[in-house]
DNA sequence: TCACATTCGATTAAAAATGATCAATTGAAT
DNA sequence: ATTCAATTGATCATTTTTAATCGAATGTGA
């Protein structure tokens, strides 16, 4: 049996059973227990298992590939996200200093900028759509997410405090009347927070399945922003808000 | 059997059966073993295929833009960078806390660091790799130079502040007797001396080519690293090399 | 804690595959 | 016709892979 067949072979058993033996896949591969061995290092060394005493175990892929997870989250609410992105990028002019929080929404607001707007943002993804359209892009430091691709942590707070924003746009999960804004990761919020703090104007960008929701990690208050949301069917479920801050509506 | 035809003929049985070994492939071509390692060598440098000891494997066609542009600067060098950077990367043990530095060469080390090992990079282009490695990675911040994807500026040196380091990797563009090590760039230049300073050891991999080069900005004397570099021709050469500074030698 | 059985990793030797080299063949250009 | 470069197949030293062995390390149960 070929190495790659073996190891191929290996790792296709992990993931049907989660574990095995050393022995049983000496067995099912016909060769050695050393062989199977090297393998198993080789394989762990590459990140697709775990090796244990006896055998390995199957662990895994932290990152999907960034198409996919990006596609399954562009098909949710895509109209609303274009349109309200859309909005919030009209509201940019030329020379403005920007933060884009990373996500979706923002993601959309690329195609709508106008040259000569500066970013920076904590979006890894956000960087090559930036570059084509040939705009002034810079990524704050950080440790690297790996679902979402956002820079949080130390390293980004630390990065903010270097720039000051015209305008920061952020993407949030959950707006709550009482609650506030607020979002899953602590990490995160606080790398929100620190770029809300940073900029003059600060927008929320969040469609209306995020609007009565609440997420562990606290944001800012509704009161500190302009909330940016989309049309919906009973009109009168915005009031609320709207005496709360400015919200802009934008019908998709 | 016409080499076109040959290496038509090739891939066409390894989409359809995903590995081959090479005395396969000669028995049903009628060529020599020679000729089959000659068509898997040359296919493997076009991207088509994965050689692994014994015969080839099938490699699905990437279409992402980012692999192709660097498949492209791999061709230059590339089995000289590979045993550099694979040499490069056995320096490291787990827990070790590394920085990166954007370039191909390094890009290549990733495959073969050990799992534990923390990195910091200012290599955009790294960051999908590290992630499917499973690699703690860590961003710095900074302007995105376009054409490299590499971290530049004042936001990068300032993030690097926050780090500190056991080994430090440097790629560069000359390294030379009197002038020391050089870079194009200025602004990528200063990055990288801030990033050595921060480290306890620090090692350059510069494939020959690169020997007896000055370029415009100086980032460090050759004596306060370890140079990595590639077997030549001419052995005397290197002797000037290995009076001023620690060299090691890797044979591709 | 100790003894016992298993498993591990390093080492070794043999087999297989590789890359480098060289001579022979082919085909094109002069 | 002759030269030259490119392709090929054969040869051989070197490298890689593999299986077997054995002391050390690890887990298990009393």
């Amino acid at each position: 049996m070929l190495t790659p067949e073996r190891h191929r072979f290996i790792l296709s058993l992990l993931q049907e059973q989660k574990v095995a033996t050393v022995q049983e896949l000496s067995a099912a591969t016909e060769t050695s227990e050393s062989t199977i061995r090297r393998d198993l290092v080789q394989l762990e060394q590459e990140g697709k298992l775990t090796r244990f005493h006896g055998g390995a175990q199957w662990r895994e892929p932290s990152v999907k590939s960034e198409e996919t997870t990006i596609a399954q989250r562009l098909s949710q609410h895509e109209a609303e996200k274009r349109a309200i992105a859309r909005f919030a990028a009209s509201l940019v002019k030329s020379g403005d200093c920007l933060f884009l929080d990373a996500g979706t929404t923002t993601f959309y607001m690329i195609d709508d900028l106008p040259p000569g707007a500066i970013v920076v943002t904590n979006g890894l993804t956000h960087i090559e759509r930036l570059l084509e359209r040939n705009i002034k892009t810079y990524l704050i430091g950080g440790s690297v997410k790996g679902m979402t691709k956002a820079l949080i942590g130390k390293g980004a707070v630390e990065s903010l405090k270097n720039y000051r924003f015209d305008k920061c746009f952020l993407g949030i999960n959950g707006v709550h009347l009482e609650h506030g804004l607020s979002t899953p990761d602590p990490e995160e919020a606080f790398v929100k927070q620190t770029a809300a703090n940073a900029s003059t104007e600060v927008f929320v960008l969040a469609d209306h399945s995020k609007l009565g929701k609440t997420t562990f990690s606290f944001v800012c208050e509704m009161e500190d922003v302009t909330l940016i949301t989309n049309d919906v069917n009973d009109q009168q479920q915005l009031d609320p808000y709207k005496k709360k801050t400015k919200v802009e509506v934008v019908t998709p």
